[in-house]
RNA sequence: UCCUGAGUAGCUCAGCGGUAGAGCGGGUGGCUGUUAACCACUAGGUCGUAGGUUCGAACCCUACCUCAGGAGCCA
């Protein structure tokens, strides 16, 4: 038996058909003497199949409860449109209401705000942003399975309970079965020992690279910081690839590549989607991609970037000081007045950043390296490890770590130790970039942030 | 968590000391192969909550709640 057909592909039939059917939700009604247009939409394209219900067609009677938010089940004739507008329209022969909608029906035609809409996230998927967005993030997850599968890298899929308390990144979120007063890990608990959600794969990561080469995860991460800002969501979801034999070089060069084929992918397959959020959300949001996908990225050492920044003659809120982290404001003038376009900054000082990122032979800074973009800031974060057993250990005291914790880790060092590298990637800030849309909070279906985590 | 701003009709907003308004959406009627259609009429609101100032508060003051933007943290 065939499966009912989308709307997306009776638009794409080549020719007039008669008896088909199209189902969907009522976008617009609009009424005329001789006959009613239903634009309705299943979710399969960005822009809906048009019905026209003659005057004289026996279910015309439905009409008025065919309001916005209806669903419907139609059978007709797929013909050519006569008016301008669009190719294809189905010309009704009998019309099933398949689920009326009343009037209490909170989406209107016109376009409302996204504070609005993010109140009846179960309906917004409905509306055409949400549409657009949801195709489009279905097809870029798909286009980074392409980008690492055409280069040799294996999906791997690493634990989402963790029983490591301290990856380095952020607070964590407890998992326990324990009631209200008991101990987090106690005896009777689940596992036995304090567990929490993943903060990061890259731990992990590094065992399974460092047998199979050149792998990367793609899964949900948590993080319970209490962040409320418009690019930090609880829940998110990130690509962390982690490759042996590579180098902090070829590193960057791997997350130039990705970034950029994204961009080209977005081009290429989302042209419709694109359209729309050209028109309604981000003027710019085309050309900053055909940018990306085109243009050398800029590279520039933390140390150059200091200079850069001091030479500026801007004054900045925070200062600008070598041995200090770069803010958002020195980051957005690098990215977006310094450079125009994407850029990678790399070798940060060592004080600044984590344990497992390799120092460099100034002994100063470490092989880190961060991926900006205009307009979001950092997209990816990423370095190469430290494989050095000495120096490893050596950098986990200077941060106060019990090496007892993480000897698993430790062991990877000193079975075959390779130099590896790798780097985070999330997944809502690249939809971000890809879209225009500057909230992060709009480019994931059910978004968890501090004090939200309904429907 | 800090700073700033905002909460008025189902939605988007105007009104900023003197009897609550518009557009859209809903209803009714009209017109038109329409394209976020158009025209007329109509229903719809304890002005976020609780106090206070005043003859009088949507408007001024205080507290709280909620939301947004910016910052920190980062992906």
């Amino acid at each position: 038996m065939a499966l009912p057909p989308t709307i997306a592909e009776l638009l794409q039939f080549d020719r007039a058909s008669e008896g088909v059917v199209a189902q969907g939700w009522v976008r617009t009604r609009r009424d005329s003497k001789s006959c009613s247009f239903i634009e309705l939409n299943d979710g399969s394209t960005a822009r809906g199949l048009q019905v026209v219900v003659d005057a004289g067609c026996s279910d015309a009677a439905l009409m008025p409860q065919i309001l916005t938010g209806a669903s419907l089940r139609v059978r007709g004739d797929l013909i050519a449109s006569p008016a301008a507008g669009q190719r294809w329209e189905l010309q009704a022969r009998s019309l099933e209401i398949l689920g009326p909608c009343d009037a209490a029906y909170p989406l209107q035609k016109k376009g409302h705000s996204p504070e609005f809409l993010r109140s009846i996230a179960h309906l917004r998927p409905r509306t055409q942003l949400f549409g657009n967005l949801l195709r489009v993030r279905s097809r870029l997850a798909c286009a980074v399975h392409e980008f690492f599968q055409q280069r040799g890298f294996h999906w791997v899929h690493t634990p989402i309970i963790t029983s490591s308390d301290c990856e380095g990144a952020g607070e964590m979120f407890r998992l326990t079965t324990q009631k209200t007063n008991e101990v987090l890990g106690a005896k009777g608990d689940f596992f036995g020992r304090p567990t929490y959600l993943t903060v990061s794969g890259q731990l992990q990561g590094e065992a399974l690279a460092c047998a199979m080469g050149r792998i990367y995860t793609f899964g949900p991460t948590f993080r319970a910081e209490n962040s409320n800002t418009t690019r930090h969501a609880a829940e998110f979801w990130m690509i962390e690839p982690e490759m042996a034999f590579f180098d902090l070089e070829a590193d960057m060069t791997l997350a130039e590549e990705h970034v950029r084929f994204m961009a080209s992918h977005m081009l290429q397959n989302s042209t419709a989607e694109l359209e729309f959020f050209g028109r309604f959300v981000d003027k710019e949001v085309q050309a900053r991609l055909e940018q990306t996908a085109s243009q050398r990225f800029e590279r520039i050492s933390y140390t150059d970037a200091i200079e850069i920044l001091l030479a500026s003659g801007r004054t900045f809120t925070h200062p600008v000081v070598w041995g200090e982290g770069l803010q958002t404001e020195h980051e957005r003038y690098l990215a977006e007045e310094h450079v125009r376009g994407p850029v990678t900054l790399y070798n940060y000082p060592r004080a600044i950043k984590p344990f497992y990122m390799r120092r460099n032979d100034d002994g100063k800074t470490v092989a880190a390296m961060d991926l900006l973009v205009p307009g979001i800031g950092e997209i990816i974060g990423g370095s190469q490890r430290e494989e050095r057993l000495d120096l490893l250990l050596e950098a986990m005291q200077a941060q106060g770590l019990e090496s007892s914790d993480y000897d698993w880790y430790l062991d990877l060092r000193r079975h075959g130790t390779v130099p590896h590298s790798g780097y985070g990637m999330g997944f809502e800030r690249l939809l971000m970039f890809a879209t225009g849309i500057s909230n992060i909070r709009d480019v994931i279906a059910f978004a968890r942030t501090p004090g939200h985590a309904f429907t």
